[in-house]
DNA sequence: CATGAATGAGTTTTCATTCAT
DNA sequence: GATGAATGAAAACTCATTCAT
């Protein structure tokens, strides 16, 4: 398991360093310190591998995201929760939140297989249009924008290198913004 | 001159299917009828190609703003034509401007000259925040939030593909959405 | 001992339908439910696999031929039972007899211990010659077209997916051919 | 041209002393005096490589048998013209001769384009059947014996390494010896 | 301007074999 | 006996780039 998980983090931070292809495998298994057939063996690919990475991340941000919400909460202060933990999480965990993207944009989100697997997001979302807390538009529609201006005040945030006391501010602003815009009537 | 765009026309459409890493420049050369050389007889490596399709879309998309704004135009209806236009131009033009995104999200896009070079929407947008018509931010956080809430919608629409009829409706929709959280109080 | 045969059936089979560079040490080991290790453990390197599956056939063979002579036969019946009943064989263990060949012919032949064991053909061969019954060529001579020919029956019945009684038909023919070609005077 | 021909020859021998899987394209490559690139340059794959070495031997026996004989020729001392010619040719190429057995045993022999293209002795015993010169069997059944008895003498000399002299006094033996087999009546 | 053969470093992947458990 | 993770030396193949014509 040690070498597995060591070759998963070596990986993540090359590929968020040169890219997938600009990442060559033997330098991922030399820096993880393992021979370059243990990493085949464990991921029969290097896109399974790339694959293996964006699970793990995505797992990661949900877990922590469910660690501080409950089902029962109110919808209107739950989206600030989450709006607020994700840009916190994101900005804790550069590497991370930058290949959730890098991965999502490349063709490797193809490869993602199709479960019915709903983030507390979409779950949140949902409920949200279905009770008329948020715009009565498509989920899909919704979600992409979220998703687009939380990536694009990351984007801002690293961007300008703010002090931690200034991305607060602005990550604040930034909730207000998206609500604004997304909420009911 | 013909074969010079051939290769830029190709090059374009494969980058866009393929990846800059997935398409070979043997490839592009095949595909544009041209001979291995003469690829690089027009451009010194394959990276002057990707930037000088680049630079390319990126005049033709400024090129077609210029031809429908005025320097006198007044801020807040031009602010909403600018963005009506990219977002019909890009829906004309997918491939270019997905072409644009792929480009600036990769390591690509440090290789871009800095001139001082304004686009019409940095011009627009420094003038909004010092006449107060929009929000006092910094113009980079505004420009960031208005370049992914563009992609958002576009990203959305192409998925969802969706009638041209309801296109226009939803981009006027993102018009309203974008603009209640730029302007000014 | 189970695990010993079913890695030397699987093997066989894999070999036969792969070649030998064609499969995979791990894979036999798979396919034969069994740990990679395991395979390593009865025998020591592939080659020596190989060799072993070899032997196990040309003794079976040899086996089904003494099943059903005797030293005292005469040698012309004894011939003609021998071809007819190699043929017989080698129609009902394609797959056995195929393996013969590929090794014989492979580099892998050179491994086979050089042991004075003579087959039964191979005294039959002898003896015909020396008592005036087989032309007086070098017994290597004689055997050699002899096996080229049996191959060749073989060849052709496989390859034009005769029925049964036309088989033996065949098999009958190539018997009186062969016997015309080798036999004394 | 001359350096696609040197890979060819090179690829040829190497091919015959280690066998297909044994010969890397590397070695071929620097045993030929070319970069790795160039032969692949000019043979996609190393099947590709296989098959060409095959065409090319095949085209050269069948040419040299074609500048021996005339399609005026009587059957009966064609057929001897063509076997001796053949069996002589063997033995002074005998890594092609070996190669095209190794090459029709393996599976690359699948990768053959199927065209019509009979060869002279193709020919030749298709119409020694239909005028009664040779025996009433199906043509792929002589073709099939034919050949694997030239193959079993080419066998026995090679292995016995015989004189000169010898060799042509077997060759002689066995065109009588195959003669009698096949010949009708 | 245009060509395409030639290059060789670099890439992913395979695989027989070992060894600690 | 049995296991399977670990190894690292190959292997086939790719590809941006050069250059003589």
């Amino acid at each position: 398991m040690d070498k597995k998980q060591q070759i998963l983090a070596t990986a993540l931070r090359m590929f968020v360093e040169y890219g997938f292809h600009g990442t060559a495998t033997a330098k991922v298994a030399q820096e993880a310190g393992v021979a370059n057939g243990t990493l085949f063996h464990h991921y029969k690919t290097k896109d399974e591998l790339v694959l293996a990475i964006y699970v793990w991340i995505k797992d990661e941000l949900e877990a922590s995201l469910a660690a501080i919400t409950h089902d029962s909460d109110f919808i209107t202060p739950k989206f600030k929760t989450i709006f607020t933990a994700t840009l916190h999480w994101a900005l804790q965990n550069r590497g991370k939140f930058y290949y959730l993207r890098q991965f999502e944009l490349s063709p490797h989100y193809a490869n993602v297989p199709t479960g019915d697997n709903q983030t507390i997001l979409d779950r949140l979302i949902a409920e949200g249009i279905r009770r008329k807390i948020l715009r009565t538009h498509p989920a899909e529609l919704i979600l992409t924008l979220y998703n687009n201006h939380v990536f694009g005040l990351y984007q801002y945030i690293t961007q300008a290198d703010l002090e931690p006391n200034k991305q607060t501010a602005i990550i604040s602003e930034g909730y207000e913004m998206i609500w604004g815009m997304l909420k009911y009537a």
